[in-house]
DNA sequence: CTTATTGCTACAGTTAGTGTAGCGCAAGAG
DNA sequence: CTCTTGCGCTACACTAACTGTAGCAATAAG
């Protein structure tokens, strides 16, 4: 099933962009993988090892649903982030902070 | 079992303060929560209805996962957000935003 | 008492993710 | 040419995650 802003997704009718962002990256290893893209393509093998050795049926499905988003895209030196992912890269790491914060100042545990 | 920073999670042994955020959000309905309780608290039942009627079991699955988190917390108006847990919201409208101009270059899709 | 609404649990059924084995293909070595 | 090596990926059986409906115990109002 294709999967774009505009058209509903698991949980919601409206398509609305969020709510499309909410569905993919709420779905296990996403942003995992994302954020593991973030200095350059890896290939597949790679990219799964970095994963903690995710199963391979999965990174599958999963890299075609990012692909059909338009945040990753296959590259000659294997699988990347377009500008989009790349992007949206980019407000992850800014998760990244906040998370160092927000564990530093609950738990006292270090990053 | 417990989870907080500092402590494994599913697909991450470190701990990791992002791989924690990770595994969190990374599970259905997670980001959606906290998306909906933005502005204020809710009982169990609106909140439940917000979320397009998701489970009543995996509701309470959630708000326990996230309340040992520290990002929401039961207050007499239902349930809230914590200060952390809208901190945290407040990074979850970037990615609206971001979502939004994705959307709208991509694919002509409204907000 | 009855009625209504709340937060939440029980439980069976479906979907999503795991783990291992290995296939088909391309490139390099002999 | 054959033999190996490493690649992206698929098959498949198993487990974990999530769903949907029914309904319980508690509280409050009539």
């Amino acid at each position: 099933m294709a999967k774009q802003p505009g058209l509903p997704v698991r949980g919601s009718t409206t398509g609305r962009p969020i709510m499309v962002l909410f569905d993919a990256l709420g779905q296990k290893w996403s942003m995992r993988i994302l954020w593991e893209l973030r200095d350059g393509p890896l290939t597949f093998r790679e990219l799964r090892e970095r994963c903690d050795d995710v199963s391979p049926t999965l990174l599958n499905t999963r890299m075609k649903m990012l692909k059909e988003l338009g945040l990753t895209e296959t590259t000659e030196q294997g699988y990347g982030l377009t500008e989009w992912g790349a992007d949206l890269g980019k407000q992850l790491a800014r998760l990244d902070d906040w998370a160092n914060k927000w564990a530093l100042t609950m738990y006292d545990a270090q990053p």
